[in-house]
DNA sequence: GGGTCAATTCAACAATACATGAATAGTTGA
DNA sequence: TCAACTATTCATGTATTGTTGAATTGACCC
């Protein structure tokens, strides 16, 4: 997983109807479900749900298979979980703060860490041409 | 940290320069960078740059303070962790797939787990009304 | 092959997001 | 107050993305 990918799961990830369609697929597992059925589902229209599953599978988190006159859609998990770890491991390094918090989601969250004024930003008050 | 929070985190990050952002930004901690040599860094024009940090801390991603004439942004390590977290543990239910590619990411991620047909997938080929 | 169902594609439009350079606002030191 | 510096905002044009309904493709059953 590089950069370039990552960024192309997160687009796909930044929708709402697209963040309801993982939820809704990911306890189907590997067998996935109906367009159709996701569409009743999630109370989209056919084409519209249709543009979604097609970006989606595009940025690899979808993978798609026709049984009969279906289609059946499932998540690629090892892709959503490869982002996700590229960003924690590789673009955060894995920082604590951000590892921290990513295990254990519904705690504390709305209390911002406000950082405070360190020494080496003070100095900008005698270095302004740095 | 609920959906709409999340999606939010997700738009910022799905761009380029935002990744590369963060990535410049982490490793620097609550301390921060100076909007004018995190543009430098990455290549920016100021304007475009402030665009982008804005867009960012409106997200919640970045956090800002002005020290005489520099504005220095931080992560928001929090809140980054808390979306990543919201993803895995909530909107996939810590689905092993999931869980288990975001950790240890540089390894395997292009096989994809092909999925074969299950039972309750032959059966719409005698179904077809449901 | 015709009828029917499931899903996708297409064209048209609306809404967002992005990039660029000029103008503006805030801070500092003289 | 002025000049220099830092950062943001604004106006403009462009590109991308999302939505909608109609038309099309593919598969099944008779």
């Amino acid at each position: 997983m590089d950069r370039s990918k990552a960024l192309v799961v997160f687009a796909a990830l930044a929708h709402e109807a697209r963040l309801d369609l993982i939820r809704l697929l990911v306890p189907m597992g590997d067998q996935g479900m109906a367009a159709g059925e996701i569409a009743r589902s999630l109370g989209l229209a056919a084409s519209r749900l249709s543009f979604h599953l097609s970006a989606m599978e595009q940025a690899g988190l979808l993978v798609s298979r026709r049984v009969a006159r279906n289609v059946f859609y499932a998540v690629n998990t090892q892709r959503l979980g490869g982002a996700v770890g590229w960003l924690v491991e590789d673009c955060c390094m894995k920082h604590p703060g951000v590892v921290g918090c990513s295990r254990g989601t519904g705690g504390a969250q709305s209390e911002l860490d406000k950082p405070a004024e360190s020494p080496a930003e003070a100095e900008t008050r005698n270095t302004p041409k740095g």
